[in-house]
Order: structure tokens, then C-alpha cells, then sequence
DNA sequence: GATGAAACTCTGCCGCC
DNA sequence: GGCGGCAGAGTTTCATC
């Protein structure tokens, strides 16, 4: 768990640039690196930092369309979606939200074919309502901290 | 930008562990560090890998409610409404969909009075459709590569 | 908990292939 | 473009406070 306002600190450095070395988050607050190695290891056993992960352009890797999926599952499908869902690859985010079933997806896709494609792999479990992303204005940058 | 399957596999762990050494990474796809490390720095030059981020538990911060708002801006505060939400450091995703001046945006918030705060401020903007969210199936997996 | 020192590992740069 | 080697930097562990 989080102590002191040293932790916060380091857990906003290590949000912009996971790749910061401790012995760099040490010198801009004041820590020895050991110190900042052993707060990090705290903090990763008790679970706030969960993951170091790298943000990749998914343009450059030509999934060039993203949309959201708006959908409420058909109950008696409901559990059996839920087991398919990892064999959908393009979905990134998939989340319950409030309403009868209610998931509200997020996609990454090559093209206009491919999400339809996805949709009609959707189609039975339910009623999908596409909304095609034109741009992530904000994109991923929880600014819980500051 | 990617040339081979070396770079698609290097992309694939640092996805998996921003923090993985590229002695490591060499060592598991069989090249050596400064070979990991001259492919990693074309990827950050040429804008494939855009960032290395730290996944943080929102809940074990304090932040124990997550929801969609989706709203349509009215045209007329469109442009102010971009310029100000910057100032919405509750809102981790925002991105526009197709439909008129459509938003929709992902918010983490203490509770729900903080939640209403959120939506009362955002109100005069546009009509915000609000969908807490219950649980996240599906986080930020893009599994674009496999 | 933090520190500093020691042992180990990684990174960045080089010339070479 | 990849490799090995090297110097400098970073990490990890541990005794000490």
C-alpha cells in the first residue's frame, strides 16, 4: 500500500516512463536508488502497481480503424460470451457496465472490413451499436495523482 | 517502422514488461543486447513504440468508480469544451466517435458524489449519458500482434 | 526504512565483420 | 545489420545505523 507522499512521487514517474531507471527517480526526489528499488518492490507485492506495459501506435502496425461497441448480451448467452470473449483478439477494453447485460467494448481493427467482420462475429450474442473512433483526444492518462 | 519478426517479438515483450532488460529480451529471441537495443531505438524514433507506461490499481489510490460518459457536445461550446478538458483530470480516456460532435469518455472518480461532480461540471456542455461501470473484463490487452 | 559499499547486470558506444 | 568488448551507469543485496 501507498505510505507517504514519496510513494506517490515515484508512482507518478514510473506512470509517465515505466522505463526510469530508480536510480534517476532517486535523484529527482531525493532518495537513494536502493531505497526507491525497495519502494517499488513494495509496491508492486501489494498490487498498486499492477503492470509496466509499452503503448504502441496501432496505425504504424496497420490496425488503422478503433471503435467502440456498444451491447447488451442476451441473458441465456450471457456466460457463454463471456468464455469467447479472449478468442476476439481486437478487442482491447471490454467492459460491464451498468444496464441489463450491458458491455461497453472497445476495438482495434485494420480496416472497415475487418470491423465488420467483428461485428457479425458479435451479432449473435446480442444487438452490437458501433461507434468508430475519428480521434483519442485523451488516450490512457489517469491523472489520479496530481 | 517494423521490419521483421524480430521486431514484432521485441514489441511483444516490452508490451507484456515495459521494464525488460534488452539483455533479457536478446537473450529469449536470440540476439544480442545492443542489437535489442539499436531495433528499440529505431521503434521509439520512428513513433511505433510511443510510450512506457505503469499500470496503477485506481482502487488501492482511492479511486473506486469508473464510468462512460457519452454526450454530444452542442457545436456551439465544441471548441471551448476541447480547450477545457484538460482541466478534467478525472477523465483517463476521451475520444470522438462518429455522430455529431460526439464524445465518448472514460472517467475515474473517488465515489459517486464525486461522480456526480464530474457530470454536473461536463453538463453544461452537452447532455452526458452517464454507464458506471461494473467491472473490467477486458483492460488495455491489445493483442494486436498475435 | 534509509544508507552506502560490493557484486553483479545492463546500456551505449565502438570498431569490426 | 549484427556482434563482442569495454566503460560507465544501474540494480540488487546486505550489513549498519
Amino acid at each position: 500500500m501507498i505510505k507517504d507522499k514519496l510513494d506517490l512521487k515515484i508512482i507518478k514517474f514510473l506512470k509517465e516512463n515505466s522505463r526510469a531507471s530508480y536510480a534517476h527517480i532517486g535523484r529527482e526526489i531525493g532518495l537513494s536508488a536502493s531505497a526507491v528499488g525497495e519502494r517499488v518492490q513494495r509496491l508492486e507485492d501489494t498490487g498498486v502497481i499492477k503492470k509496466y506495459v509499452t503503448i504502441i501506435d496501432a496505425k504504424k502496425m496497420g490496425f488503422s480503424v478503433s471503435a467502440y461497441i456498444l451491447m447488451s448480451i442476451d441473458s441465456k448467452h450471457f456466460h457463454h460470451f463471456m468464455d469467447t470473449l479472449e478468442s476476439f483478439p481486437e478487442i482491447e477494453q471490454c467492459s460491464r457496465v451498468t444496464g441489463e447485460n450491458c458491455l461497453i467494448i472497445k476495438v482495434v481493427v485494420k480496416d472497415s472490413d475487418h470491423l465488420q467482420e467483428v461485428i457479425d462475429r458479435l451479432t449473435p450474442y446480442g444487438n452490437p451499436s458501433t461507434q468508430v473512433i475519428l480521434s483519442d483526444i485523451i488516450a490512457n492518462s489517469s491523472k489520479i495523482i496530481d
